[in-house]
DNA sequence: TCAATATATTACCATATAGCAATATAGTCA
DNA sequence: TGACTATATTGCTATATGGTAATATATTGA
């Protein structure tokens, strides 16, 4: 990972588009397959304007695929690589979770 | 990925940790081995203040492992997946740069 | 204990951004 | 075209956080 300070900051910027628990949660809305605009404002319950903007930035960054489809706009997972990420750092996080819990345990013999 | 909001928010967080540059240049002057405070600011050029703060978020988020020694106080990774997970974004970077730039030339023909 | 050095913390400012209400735009159908 | 619905954008506020200077803490050695 010798790299130019651009690509940290490209980088950054992609990590910065997943850290946020609301856009986290549009990608897994997403997940079971594409969806319109209204969908998702109904199956997250976040407002449609801050809907609309995540979905721009994740569009921005190549996550998801925008399609319009009549009146309404699809999107869609367009890298399915996000999963594996997730996953990743889901398992990581619980492995830290278990040593934190083993390290109670030790404080407590 | 069917999760909870508190699994969803324990992610973002730690893709928040991820998403700063000079975090990630912290991590990449680390991977060449472990290095105390004042090494870490020097190679980097940032304020000293600033590298103290950095350091504890990525010590708290388990990604990096605090030493003292003597007087000083060395950093490690704990945490080599983060390498991982930045070579496959870094990959997944370059490719969509290149669909971009076919997608320039297309529009030149 | 005192001085010197290394690291951490605090207080503050400046900037970025999530959320929301209001408005604008675009597509469909009568 | 005009009304209607879906989505996008804009303007604003509140909050979070990166940077820095100043201060605090901790370790070593005289």
């Amino acid at each position: 990972m010798e790299m130019n300070s651009g690509a940290l900051a490209q980088l950054a910027d992609y990590f910065k588009v997943l850290a946020e628990t609301n856009r986290l949660e549009i990608l897994c809305c997403l997940k079971s397959g594409s969806k319109n605009v209204t969908e998702i404002i109904t199956e997250t319950g976040l407002g449609q304007a801050n809907v609309s903007k995540h979905l721009k930035l994740l569009a921005q960054m190549g996550i998801v695929a925008r399609r319009p489809m009549g009146v309404s706009v699809y999107y869609e997972i367009a890298d399915p690589l996000i999963f594996d990420l997730c996953e990743l750092v889901c398992n990581r996080l619980s492995v830290s979770l278990e040593q934190r819990s083993e390290q109670l345990k030790s404080l407590k013999n």
